[in-house]
DNA sequence: GTGTATGCAAAGCTTTTGCATAGGT
DNA sequence: ACCTATGCAAAAGCTTTGCATACAC
């Protein structure tokens, strides 16, 4: 017998939902927050923690920890790639591809399971 | 004429300072904390963010975010080197090399300034 | 009608700030 | 003696939790 905690479709669930899906970028809790009040005003940011955080849990969503900007929010299902931080204009990108060769970097015996590689600097606007 | 700000010898600060300097990992403010009550038991929270904040300002050490455990501390004169996370034990290690391709992973126009490469998994003395 | 999701208030954490005083120089 | 560094208390930011009620099913 199973016990199935069912989904309930809320309008803040589906505001949240597609902000996130179709945003290109890792977002911020604020990002996504305002984002949402545009579609629905009254949504509340206890209600976006914790529809972010099923959204994790459900394997939806991964979280990027930012060293300034805290946890960012980007869809899980996008192809391997990483990131880059403006310190400048503060926005995240994503970039293509992965430069990093995991079998040079791991120690013997150590087994990886995932890796993050973050880039810092300027981004093509704000550099010129 | 020079308003030049002197820095203090203080035994919270030298304990601070040995612990930090000495660790061959990066350490939470819990670890410091604890290493440095051995040393120094009434040193202060505050005292450590204090100092911590300062040497990071002065180039001594830098911080390194880890998504669970927040921010780590490590000295800044290391050689190039990234880090692995281990999820059962929980310890930091650092990673000799490095091996980044920069140039691959950056797009047109963007100047990276600093990367950061995490690894997570099993180090080797729990993967066995 | 039943039970999950929401909103509000309040609590938990981590880190910072204000202020009086201890203590380094 | 001067003035920085410390410790305590309180505040500030971010995230989670408790609880009554709204609302999806």
């Amino acid at each position: 017998m199973h016990i199935m905690k069912q989904t309930r479709q809320t309008k803040q669930r589906e505001a949240l939902e597609s902000i996130c899906m179709e945003s290109e970028q890792p977002l911020t809790i604020d990002q996504i927050l305002d984002a949402a009040h545009t579609l629905l005003p009254s949504l509340n940011r206890v209600t976006a923690y914790r529809n972010l955080n099923r959204m994790v849990e459900a394997g939806e969503l991964t979280r990027v920890s930012h060293p300034i900007k805290g946890t960012l929010y980007e869809r899980a299902d996008r192809p391997h790639h990483h990131h880059f931080f403006c310190k400048r204009c503060e926005s995240a990108f994503e970039l293509p591809g992965c430069g990093l060769s995991e079998s040079k970097m791991t120690p013997k015996g150590f087994v990886v399971e995932s890796h993050e590689v973050f880039l810092h600097g300027l981004c093509a606007t704000c550099a010129s």
